[in-house]
DNA sequence: CGATAATGTAGGATATATCCTACATTACTG
DNA sequence: CAGTAATGTAGGATATATCCTACATTATCG
C-alpha cells in the first residue's frame, strides 16, 4: 500500500458498482486486476494509472470525465456529467 | 525507462505543445515533473497515473479526455472533440 | 554557417502502483 | 440466527512510473 494519504481526485467507481450491482471481485476480473486494488482506488488511497483508469471507464461504458473528477462528482447524474463536458 | 512497448492509449501533448508554442521543459516545470518524463509520456512510452493526467490537461484547460484517448485524436479540432464527448 | 535551444536515447536510483495472502468486520439472504 | 458474500485492514513482494544525469542529434535563428 505504501502511502496512506489520499489522491487528490475523485470516482464514482462505488456509487457505479452498486448502482448496476456489480462486485469488486467481478470489476477486478474484469479489468484485469486484483480486488483489493478496486478497494484502494474506491478510497481514494491510490493514484491508479491512466491505462486503469480507461479500463475502469470502459467497463461502465463511459468517458474518462464520467468516472474521474477533480470535483466530487458523487452527486451529479450522468447528464448532469454530460452538461459539464461538453463545456470544455 | 524500463518498458520499451508502447502504452495502449494516445494522446494530443505534443500538437497541444507547439500549438501553443510551449516547450516541454515549460510544461514539465508547470506540472512539477521531469523534462524527459514529458518526453517519455509523448512518445508513449509510458502509462502515466491519472493524478499526472489531470494536471497536464489542466495546464491546457481541458478535459482528460480531450487529451487522452484510446482514439488516435490528433487530427481532431477542439471542436470535434466536444461533440464527440457530448455523446456520452 | 555557428550558437543555442529543443528533443532523443540510455541507464541507474528511488518511490509507489499493483499483486497477493491472510484475517477481521460488516452486509445479505435463506 | 446461521452461513456466505462483500468489504476493510495489514504487510511483504514485485513491477514500473518518475527522477536525474549525461551525452547525441536535430531544430531555430541570428
Amino acid at each position: 500500500m505504501g502511502s496512506n494519504k489520499q489522491v487528490s481526485f475523485h470516482n464514482r467507481l462505488k456509487l457505479l458498482r452498486t448502482e448496476r450491482s456489480v462486485s469488486r471481485q467481478t470489476l477486478a476480473d474484469a479489468v484485469g486486476i486484483h480486488v483489493q486494488t478496486v478497494g484502494y482506488i474506491e478510497r481514494r488511497q491510490y493514484n491508479l494509472s491512466l491505462e486503469l483508469a480507461f479500463k475502469l471507464a470502459a467497463f461502465f461504458d463511459l468517458s474518462l470525465d464520467s468516472v474521474f473528477s477533480t470535483e466530487l462528482l458523487d452527486h451529479l447524474s450522468n447528464e448532469q456529467l454530460k452538461v459539464k463536458q461538453s463545456r470544455r
